[in-house]
DNA sequence: TGCTGTGTTGCAACCGGTCGCAGAGTATGC
DNA sequence: GCATACTCTGCGACCGGTTGCAACACAGCA
């Protein structure tokens, strides 16, 4: 069957395919009464308009990027739901790119990408940064969960809860801490290894860093037995995966959560709600930064206005963490 | 600055446009002397094809579409990188549509969708299949993890390793076996129902049947009271995201696994490895079941030859079986 | 009556590729 | 040496929209 086009229907009706594309595209230019019997045409009909040449003739895909590093990582599939979810307010539809976890890739797949799309939204903190505003030049994009000098940014900043969770370790009775660093490089862990280390520089309480870690299940596990090692009765895991991983590491050596050692993590993912004991944790607002990172491209792209955003993490206290063994 | 084309390409080298695109498209056609000044002048000049432009002309747009119901639901992400992977192998990007478990949505998604993509990958258990088939009609698509009468098909059938599964837990003294059900109208927990309850039938032990349950954590957690009054001593959970569920629930209720209960999952996602015991399982080739939708989608769309195709679980023995109380 | 302004429409160029066709140039066969 | 075949290239139409500009109808106003 042959596609059904403005001229189609423009034939049909006996009026121009200008006027077609019109009623579509800028409704105010025509009369009421044409307007309706094209639309009411266009529905009998199965009209959809094509995007390729409405992209070709405007230069808009209606397509954003979004990369994600690993989408396998529970972080990321609730960013992009509420990315995709967002951006179907504009119109426009996503396509994800999950670069595996790998720098070298992200660099070509962005340069692929970049072409095709009307914006692209970068979930990655493996590129350097001064490579990410490179190849971000010319193209209207917005970082998240990660600061880029010049590049539009929303982050979610987790050192107040993060304090919080350590003030409610110490009011349980911990003295000594552990911190298992995350990925080197990586913003959100540094910018979580400053908050538990200041946190600590004012108790005056003492603190083990262990890592740098990759976010893996498989990374935590392995540093158990350093945590045991260190004396720390409780632990700061970069995020989640990670303090899953310990849990299990430590499990393996023969001890409990929480009776031996408190572990808490980061982000609440899916997993820390479902693991038992329910992992103690600080929440991220994962709708929330899909939703202001779409947001903020959006006006980027439209021109208006746009400022960087900042959202906050909160402590949920659940069954991970409890009063140090005696 | 202004957009590189072929134009600008041909103008610098002094030959035809058509030289330039046949350049990309047929090599062969051209001049290897030609070719190889087209190609580093496109590199010098960082040209990059507009793919509205090629998609306006051949009626390809370079872009899968894959639906999923939740890509929360950790079964989805390694599906989703499998497949965007294997795509990258045809040039083609993917777009991505969560349909947040809702089948009306997913209906008009899919009309959105449609007109947009080369082709479909449909991983959704909800819509009724005479609908699926209605809405497919004219694209080319291939579904996954259910079987659609009329439509080609990617499968992963896990009946022999669940029955494996069973027979393991009976070998360790098991006698009466529960069975969360998944979904109502979901293909994959039918087929799972199925491989239990004609195993039980064959094998002459009690069955009890509980559900059907939504796939979620919380559906399993809730159905721990029903699997203790049951009086069965081991389970099969619809898949690990229930199996995980119902392992928080009996704790909830002071009970053990696997001293108290075995619990058998279905899929292996990465809860299952991640949870403390990991769970006993039957793993899902994820990544062979994305590179397969992949290849037949293509297959169908370049009107190769193209058969449906079925893969097989594989039980994975972990923490959360061991023998029946005494 | 003639002029200006507003609302609506059509014409035609354009976006950046692809591809059928024709023709130029070169190689092959007799 | 000439017909024939083959290789390579350019021309120009086309894909399906968008949009600037001109044309036209009609109303209001002097």
């Amino acid at each position: 069957m042959k596609q059904v086009t403005i001229y189609s229907i423009a034939e049909d009706l006996g009026v121009s395919a200008s006027t077609v594309s019109r009623a579509f595209s800028r409704p105010d230019l025509v009369k009421a009464s044409v307007r309706e019997r094209v639309l009411s045409k266009a529905q009998e009909l199965g009209y959809s308009p094509n995007r390729a040449a409405r992209g070709l003739a405007t230069g808009r895909t209606g397509l954003y990027g979004l990369m994600v590093p690993d989408i396998t990582n529970p972080f990321f599939p609730p960013l992009v739901r509420a990315v995709q979810h967002a951006s179907a307010q504009y119109d426009t539809d996503v396509v994800l790119i999950d670069s595996e976890r790998s720098a070298t890739a992200e660099e070509d797949l962005v340069r692929r990408i970049r072409p095709q799309v009307d914006g692209l939204i970068i979930a990655s903190p493996r590129l350097p940064g001064t490579k990410v505003k490179e190849l971000l030049r010319g193209v209207p994009s917005v970082v998240v969960n990660r600061a880029v000098r010049g590049v539009p940014t929303v982050v979610v900043d987790n050192s107040r809860a993060l304090q919080k969770a350590a003030s409610h370790l110490h009011g349980l009775g911990h003295r000594k801490f552990a911190l298992l660093r995350g990925p080197a490089g990586s913003w959100a862990a540094t910018r979580r290894a400053e908050a538990i280390r200041s946190w600590a520089g004012n108790e005056s309480v003492e603190l083990v860093e262990i890592g740098p870690l990759e976010a893996q299940f498989r990374d935590g596990r392995a540093s158990a037995q350093e945590l045991v090692d260190s004396g720390a009765t409780a632990a700061f895991a970069f995020d989640d995966q990670v303090a899953a991983g310990v849990i299990a590491g430590l499990n393996d050596l023969g001890e409990q959560v929480p009776q031996n050692r408190s572990i808490v993590g980061c982000d609440d993912v899916l997993l820390a709600q479902t693991m038992t004991p329910s992992l103690t944790t600080v929440t991220a607002p994962f709708a929330e930064l899909g939703f202001q990172a779409v947001e903020l491209l959006h006006r980027l792209i439209t021109g208006e206005k746009a400022k960087d955003v900042t959202l906050h993490g909160e402590l949920a206290i659940r069954g991970t963490v409890g009063p140090p063994p005696r």
